[in-house]
DNA sequence: GTCTATACCCTGATAGAC
DNA sequence: GTCTATCAGGGTATAGAC
């Protein structure tokens, strides 16, 4: 039989961030309780505070944790040469990642307003680090004449506005696969940066 | 002098809604309290039950006057004849909208989480309603053979999260003006599902 | 490592005086 | 129309037993 009570502490972590992020994501930071994500664990409320030294800090584990992975794994990918190609390759990862993490996703992007201002400073950094990624992309595409930008700055912003909120509306198994909304909206993204006709 | 307790209804209302929409706006609604909104408009914590049955209703009423104003704004623009000009005309209404109401947007798209199911689906219909105007623009572009949309509702998503991300980043006498940004995004938005070169 | 118990505060909402 | 006072419940976080 399995103990009652015991050493846990390597499972009990990860499961006490998992049942967080679904929760923060389905209700919002503010409206969840530290009793109910212990309830979802299965502990008592306060066992939670053997792993986070409060509820503030476990939200900015899971931007951090999120926001980190994101970059590191797109530091992963082999750049495509051809800033069209390069692009496409941004849209295909970025959409892709993005639709495997719904819940992270919408909690790095809405819960901002919930962390004090040392922390926003700290996930915000990591975040633009991000989006100066795509910037780049689109000034050496600019600077090699393939794309036609008024504005780099804005038009990076204008697409990752664009990529994110396709976690708002992609359910698997839907109209669409998911090769076919990245293909989509790459298509989109590099005509919009494009020459005119 | 003024008296100090009196017949306010007319201006009171407003002021709370007002209070209410840019503290659940900055704050998030969950995070809110009753107390807050009171304080922020000179009055006792009970006096906000005259004007609302209770807190969800009051944000489900900021939603739906939002939402609804929204949709009878648009409505009263003449529309342009050319899907090209009428595409252009929807982005201008949308961004030139949005950015005026940064606080109503945010609460709109963002709380939907803390409605009751009813009240999620009536103002979840009329978002939709909104975002209907949009696709039929690409629809009617797209039957003309001005734009070349493999899939009218996906671009619709697309474009919408595009254009109201604009919201997030703003910022009233910033590096770009209103109609620079207007036209930016209107000549993304156009690109993007134009005819490739 | 987890539990029970609890301190202390704030929550939404109501009742009744003025 | 607003106030004061209040209720019952739930919030985060901690203390100390096991």
């Amino acid at each position: 039989m399995a103990r009652k009570t015991g050493s846990h502490s390597d499972i009990t972590g990860p499961k006490i961030r998992a049942a967080a992020e679904r929760l923060f994501a389905r209700h919002g930071y503010a409206a969840v309780s530290m009793r109910q994500i212990a309830a979802e664990v299965g502990v008592q409320a306060g066992a939670l505070y053997l792993y986070t030294p409060d509820k503030q800090s476990l939200l900015a584990g899971l931007m951090r944790d999120h926001l980190e992975a994101l970059i590191a794994s797109w530091k992963t990918q082999t750049p495509a040469s051809h800033p069209h190609d390069r692009l496409r390759q941004f849209v295909r990862f970025h959409i892709g990642y993005h639709i495997d993490r719904p819940d992270a996703v919408f909690i790095a992007y809405m819960e901002l307003r919930n962390l004090e201002p040392d922390r926003f400073a700290e996930i915000e950094a990591l975040r633009r680090s991000y989006e100066a990624e795509l910037e780049a992309i689109l000034r050496d595409g600019q600077a090699a004449g393939v794309f036609e930008l008024a504005d780099p700055r804005l038009a990076s912003m204008a697409l990752i506005a664009m990529l994110t909120g396709v976690t708002n509306w992609y359910r698997e198994g839907g109209r669409l696969s998911r090769a076919e909304v990245e293909e989509l909206y790459a298509d989109m993204a590099l005509k919009s940066v494009g020459r005119v006709a």
